[in-house]
This record gives structure tokens, C-alpha cells and sequence, in this order.
DNA sequence: TTGTTTACTTACTAGTAAGTAAGTAAATTG
DNA sequence: CAATTTACTTACTTACTAGTAAGTAAACAA
């Protein structure tokens, strides 16, 4: 019942399936049976409303840090990659996959914040290698920051071109990448 | 003064900084200094450019195969990342990186064509990786298909993040892509 | 009970988008 | 030379778009 959550989930569902150019207050008014108007309301601008969705999904990123945080690192990494599939089989592509390719044409305060998202992922994967090192959970050649640009940028690629190629693109790009920090597949 | 070619030029590049979704008719109207409806004379709709522009990079891919087919495969591959390194210059990021992720806002005929590029990036990366096999100049894990979703997926992904975090990502991604295929980086 | 805030709606503006129809000057063709 | 095609322009329509201003019914607070 908490229309201004709704107006989120809805702009979070339509930037990862259509991007943020793509979509209208009209779609989200549509859906939840309000009037545009009603969505300005609460998000003044277009640009309040990315800022929002962006702000989310930082805030579950720092919350998953804390809860897993205790975990070894090759079970922090099998949770963030389900959270990959969750949205393969949706269709959804994630947030960076999504903002970045439009990054130009942004609002310069919704391209401030994704640029503290893709930060904050790419550190996060960077501590979790680092961690997996460490452990011993996980092995891979280079060094961890380097590693991570490239388990993020698989992740992210593989909703793209599952979603052109097919779903076994996803899993065949997965088996793969995972195979690269010596984690083993558990779904193939 | 070819007038058509000045417009596929301009929409690639439209295209590939700021989105299919982003740009508009006068946007090269404006800066071909003609009329909107000139463009329309050409292109009829939208996704007719939008197809002419896919259909010449489906070009430059058939074309660049048959003339690098002699080379040997690490030489065909710094050919691409030579590419790359010339778009991440520009901001421009790869077609790919731009029309996969507007992939379900695009009319019909340009889906069929984004996903024929697709697959061909795909097709020639997997040859090259085979025959980087055969004739001795590249190693690495798994099969040539697996291997060369990710090496697409780094190739695409490093321009997107590199214009969002700077362009120190895209010398670091490469590094590690090319370590992982064994190919030395010359450029770093 | 009165005043204020919350959560909207109605009605509107101004700008931009793709696309079309009709006209035209210049080049090309028969 | 006449007819036609090429490469546009002018002028327009239709459809959205983000965004705003003013109003309102209901809930809440003093």
C-alpha cells in the first residue's frame, strides 16, 4: 500500500527492461492506477526518481555486505550469483547494465550516483576475492581488483546477451566464469 | 558528400554515446544542416536507420574476417582490441554494448538484426579462439565457444565502465582478458 | 472544532518526437 | 528538348513527454 515503494519497484522493473530513456511516468501511472501527476508528487523530476532506484539498490548492496560478511567468500559469491539468475529468467538485466550504456545522457545527478554504484559493486567483489584468497575458497589468476572488473562485467554481460542469444548463454557464460576463480558450478 | 553514408556515420555515432533511444532525427539534422524529412527520404522510419547502421557493422565484420583470416589468431585479436582501444578514446562504446541493453524497446526488424551482429561477434570470436588453439598463440581454460562469451563480455563491459569510472578500467580489464588467453598486452 | 498536512486529481503548458504530403530546383535520361 | 528521377524543403499532423498550478477529500494535530 505504500504507493511511493510501488512508483520504485515499478521505475526499478522498467529501467532494467526497457531503460531509463525508454520509459514514461505514463507506464508506471498506468500500472498502478494513479495519474502522472501523482508520481511527480513524490519524485519531483525523472531525475529524482532514477536517484531513488539507484539509492535502493545501493543501500541492499551495503546491507548484503553486512549480512554476509561472515560467510567465505565462495558462498558470498554463489548468493550474488543467484541474484543474477533470479533476474536472467525475468529478463531483467541489472542496474549497471542498464545505466551505464545511456551514462551520457543522464542528469548529471543520476550519473553521480551510478558511478558510486558501479563503485561500490566493483569493491565489493574486489574484498570478495580478496577474502577468497584468503580462505582459501577461491583461486584465480591477476590480481583481485583486476579479477573482479572482470566477474562484474561477465555478470553484467551475460543478462545482455542471454536475453538476445538465449538462456544458455547465460549459464554456458557462468559455467565458465566460475571455473576462472575455481568455483564450482553447482546448477550446471 | 555522400549524404546517406553522413547520416549512418552519425547515427552509428549517436548510436553508440548516447543510445537509440536518446537520439533523434535532428539531432543529425542538425548537424548535416538539413531538414528532418531529408533524413526521412532516406530512412523512411527509425528503425530502417537503425537497421543500415547495424547492417554496415555486419559488414565490417565479414569483411575484416575474410581480409585477417591469414593472420595468425593473436594477431587477428589485438586487431579487435585495437578497436576497442579506439572507441574507448571517444566514449564511444561497441554496438552491442548500446542496442542489447535497449534490446526489448527496439522495433522488430532491428531485434533481428542486434541479434544476427550478436551471434556473428560471437561465431568469429570462437573461430579465432579455435584457431589461436590450433596454431600454437593462445591457451586457455574451457572450450573456445565458452571462452569467447566472456571475452566479448570484457570487451563490451570495459567501454561501458571505463567512460563511468575512467579510462584506467579499460588498460586493467584488458590486461587481465588477455593474460587469461595467455595473449602479452603490448599496449601496458 | 479548526487548521494543517497528506495524497492525490484535474486541467493545463510547452517542448519534442516520428512521420507524411506536397512542392521544387537541379541533374539525368530517352 | 521533354520527361522523369533525385535530393531535397516547407509545412504540417499526431502523439507523447516532463513538468506545473490549482483544487480537493480525507486524515491528522492542536
Amino acid at each position: 500500500m505504500d504507493t511511493r515503494e510501488h512508483i520504485i519497484d515499478l521505475a526499478e522493473e522498467l529501467i532494467r527492461t526497457k531503460g531509463y530513456n525508454a520509459f514514461s511516468y505514463g507506464d508506471i501511472a498506468g500500472v498502478l492506477h494513479i495519474r502522472n501527476a501523482a508520481i511527480h508528487y513524490y519524485f519531483p523530476s525523472k531525475a529524482d526518481l532514477g536517484v531513488a532506484v539507484v539509492d535502493r539498490e545501493l543501500e541492499k548492496i551495503a546491507q548484503s555486505r553486512v549480512e554476509w560478511a561472515t560467510l567465505p567468500a565462495d558462498q558470498q559469491l554463489r548468493k550474488v550469483v543467484e541474484n543474477f539468475y533470479t533476474g536472467s529468467r525475468k529478463g531483467w538485466i541489472c542496474l549497471n547494465g542498464s545505466l551505464t550504456p545511456d551514462y551520457l545522457t543522464l542528469p548529471d545527478p543520476l550519473q553521480k550516483k551510478v558511478k558510486i554504484m558501479c563503485q561500490a559493486v566493483l569493491d565489493w567483489m574486489t574484498a570478495c576475492l580478496e577474502k577468497g584468497l584468503e580462505d582459501g575458497t577461491l583461486q584465480f589468476e591477476g590480481t583481485p581488483a583486476g579479477r573482479a572488473l572482470l566477474v562484474m562485467s561477465a555478470l553484467l554481460s551475460s543478462l545482455l546477451l542471454s536475453r538476445v542469444l538465449g538462456k544458455e548463454v547465460f549459464d554456458s557464460m557462468l559455467d565458465q566464469l566460475l571455473k576462472d576463480i575455481h568455483l564450482q558450478n553447482n546448477r550446471s
